[in-house]
DNA sequence: CTTGAACCTCTAGCGACTAGAGAGATTAGA
DNA sequence: TCTAATCTCTCTAGTCGCTAGAGGTTCAAG
């Protein structure tokens, strides 16, 4: 049995982030000690490793839920599971490819201010300028 | 000189976005009609592409206004905006890097399901697990 | 028993919008 | 000129995932 400030030392989750996860439903509501307050075992402390780990490859609080609600599930149940993560790297590539674009971009921006500027900053212009992007976004 | 729906058609923005810009002082307010409603001309329309273009880049409209008040600058003022330009490209760099750390994880997530999976998903193992991560995240 | 750190609840704020209510303005056609 | 449809107006509140602070209570070590 340990404090917030424990689970939160264990895990890396700040103590208000826990106190919102749990108000959102995330992670059941903790024992309390006579002076009200929240006394966690290790089921809690695995669980909210469980979120963080999903939270740091990006998955949406909804998306968590639900895969915490799979728990024990089986068969057909399961793939929701496989759709949800198949869904997050298909959004992460997405992300990619699209600041890949951007970076290009933003190069292009720099470089063409590396020289001598004489009147108006090229940043300035290429930024009001969308006619040199090589891509729609 | 066009009302606020003729300046969202035109530039893709959203009629309340760029209500909301003008609210936060990166539009100049636009003089109105004798009913009110905002009347532009086209230095409102180029300063709203050329927002429009940098949230495209991911600026924040702090950095944005910004650049905004550096129009007409000379000189060392203007190494400013190129290292605004020069931030924003290493912040997407950086962004990039970790979601390619993300993604890895994601497939060995995902293949770790595929299979047949007899008694709990693997998804769900695997994000409960942070050992089998190639990084710190 | 006292002290000081940790904890409690509650409210408000961040960024960058988005959505909706309810009222007024404009414009095209009959 | 009237009417109907479409804009537009302001205002408030909601989104997501937290973070910060106020003002008060409880716990654990010495």
């Amino acid at each position: 049995m340990f404090s917030i400030g424990e689970m939160s030392r264990r895990t890396g989750v700040k103590v208000p982030t826990i106190r919102f996860y749990e108000e959102k439903g995330l992670l059941p509501q903790p024992g309390r000690t006579a002076g009200n307050q929240r006394r966690y075992d290790d089921t809690a402390l695995k669980r909210l490793n469980f979120i963080r780990h999903a939270r740091e490859l990006g998955l949406p609080l909804d998306d968590i839920s639900e895969l915490i609600s799979l728990e024990g599930a089986e068969g057909g149940e399961l793939d929701r599971a496989h759709s949800i993560a198949q869904n997050q790297r298909q959004r992460i590539r997405e992300r990619i490819a699209k600041l890949k674009k951007l970076e290009r971009e933003l190069t292009r921006i720099s470089t063409a201010c590396d020289g001598d500027h004489d009147h108006v900053c090229d940043v300035l212009r290429a930024l009001g300028d969308h006619g040199g992007c090589d891509g729609d976004h």
